[in-house]
DNA sequence: CATTTTTTTCAACGTTCGTTGAATTTATGA
DNA sequence: TCATAAATTCAACGAACGTTGAAAAAAATG
C-alpha cells in the first residue's frame, strides 16, 4: 500500500511554512505549528532536530525545486540564443518565470513560501547565511549570464543590479497588501499576471540603464 | 539648565531601534532592550504603553523626519523645473537622497532604522498598516509626481513601478551583507556612494521602460 | 518649605516558550 | 512470529516572556 497522503514531515513543513510566513521565525511557536499540523509537539525535535532545523528545512524544500526550474530555464534560453548569449530580458525572465508559474499553476503553498522568502531575504538574521546557502550557486549562474548579456557593464553594476532586481521581486511577493491600499484598489498585489507584465520590463530596462550610466 | 543629554524615552528608542533591527519585533525582548538602554524594565510600559507602542514609536520617530525631508526635496525639484513637471530621475532622487544623506552624514542610528524598515516593509505583519500609517501621505505625493513625469504611463504602471522602486531600495538598506558574499568582496553593500550612483539610474530607467511597454 | 505630579524602582504575577527523556505504539525485516 | 528499529505520545523541565501595581524617589509647582 502507498504511504499516507502526507507524511508527518510534510504536514509539519506545510504548517510551518504557512505560519512562519505570517509572523516570522520568532513570532511563531512550535505549539502553534504542531496544532495546525495535527501532530505532537515533540515530533518537531524528532524529525528536524529543533525549531531552527524545521525553519531551514522549510526554506530548503521549495528552494531546491526553484533552483532546479531556474537552471532548466536558463539552459533553455541559452540554447535558444546560441551561439550568441541570451538577451538581458530573456535571462531575467528565466529568473522570474519559475516563481510566477508556481504561483499561478501549482500548490498554493508557494504563496506562503515566497512571502516568507521576502522576509528572510530582507532580514539581517537570515538574509546572508540561509539565503546564501540555499540560492547562491544558482544566482551566480544568472549573474554570469547577465554579465554576458551586458558586455558594457562593469561587474559591480551587475551585482548591484541583481540586488535591485531581487529587492523588487521579493517585495512584490511579500503579500503585505500595501500596494492595494496605496492605489486605493486600482492595483491588486496578488494579481500574478499584472506582476508578470511589468517586472521583467522594469528590471531589464533598469539593468540596461545601469550599464549605460 | 538643559535636561539630561538623552532622556529615558530616547534611550529606550535608541536601544529598541538597534535591537529590533537585528532580530525583529518578536526576536527582541523588552529585557534585552532595557538592559541595553540602562533603564528599568517597567519604564517601557510607563512611557510607551507596552512593547508594541515602543515598536511603533521607533518607526514613527525617524519616519517623521524622513517624510519632512522628502517633502522638502520634492518641493525643491518642482520649483526648479517649474512650470514643467520635474523629470522622473529628479523625483526618484528626491525620494532616495534624504535616506542616502542621512546614512552618510547623520546619526549612525539611521543605519539601524533603515535596516529595520526593510524588514518591516517586507513583513505581512507590519507592511500594510504600520508602513501605511507612517509613509502613505508622503508616498502618494511622490507617486503623483511620478505620474506627471511619465505622461504616457498608466496609473497602474506607476503604482507597480513604485513597488519595484521601494523593493529595490529597502533590500539595499537591509544590511544583510549578502551582496558582499555574492560578489566575493567586489561589492560593499554598506558603501552608500556606490548605492547612490546606481539606484537612481536603475529605477528611473526601469520606470521609463515600464511606461514604454 | 510644603504639596502635588511625574518618574523610577522593585518584586512578582501568570503564561508561554523550546526542549527533553521515558514510555508506548507502529512498522520493518529476518 | 519474533526481535529490532522507527515513529509517536505524554508529562514535565527550567527559562524567559510581557505586564502589573504598590512603594520610593525625583522633579515641578505654589
Amino acid at each position: 500500500m502507498p504511504r499516507p497522503r502526507r507524511t508527518t514531515k510534510e504536514k509539519l513543513l506545510d504548517a510551518a511554512e504557512k505560519l512562519f510566513a505570517r509572523k516570522g521565525y520568532h513570532g511563531t511557536s512550535l505549539r502553534t505549528i504542531t496544532r495546525e499540523a495535527g501532530v505532537d509537539l515533540a515530533l518537531v525535535n524528532y524529525h528536524f532536530g529543533g525549531k531552527q532545523g524545521l525553519f531551514e528545512s522549510v526554506i530548503e524544500r521549495r528552494g531546491a525545486m526553484l533552483n532546479a526550474e531556474r537552471i532548466r530555464r536558463l539552459a533553455e534560453v541559452r540554447r535558444q540564443a546560441a551561439p550568441e548569449p541570451p538577451a538581458t530580458e530573456a535571462v531575467v525572465n528565466a529568473f522570474f518565470d519559475p516563481i510566477l508559474d508556481f504561483l499561478e499553476h501549482a500548490d498554493p503553498g508557494w504563496h506562503s513560501y515566497f512571502s516568507l522568502l521576502a522576509e528572510v531575504n530582507n532580514s539581517p538574521e537570515w538574509g546572508k547565511r540561509l539565503m546564501g546557502k540555499t540560492f547562491n550557486t544558482t544566482v551566480k549562474q544568472f549573474i554570469e549570464a547577465l554579465m554576458q548579456s551586458l558586455p558594457d557593464a562593469a561587474p559591480q553594476d551587475v551585482y548591484w543590479g541583481y540586488n535591485f532586481l531581487t529587492g523588487a521581486l521579493t517585495l512584490s511577493l511579500a503579500e503585505t497588501g500595501r500596494l492595494d491600499v496605496l492605489s486605493e484598489g486600482l492595483c491588486n498585489s496578488s494579481d500574478v499576471s499584472a506582476l508578470r507584465a511589468r517586472l521583467g520590463p522594469f528590471v531589464a530596462a533598469g539593468l540596461r540603464g545601469l550599464s549605460r550610466r
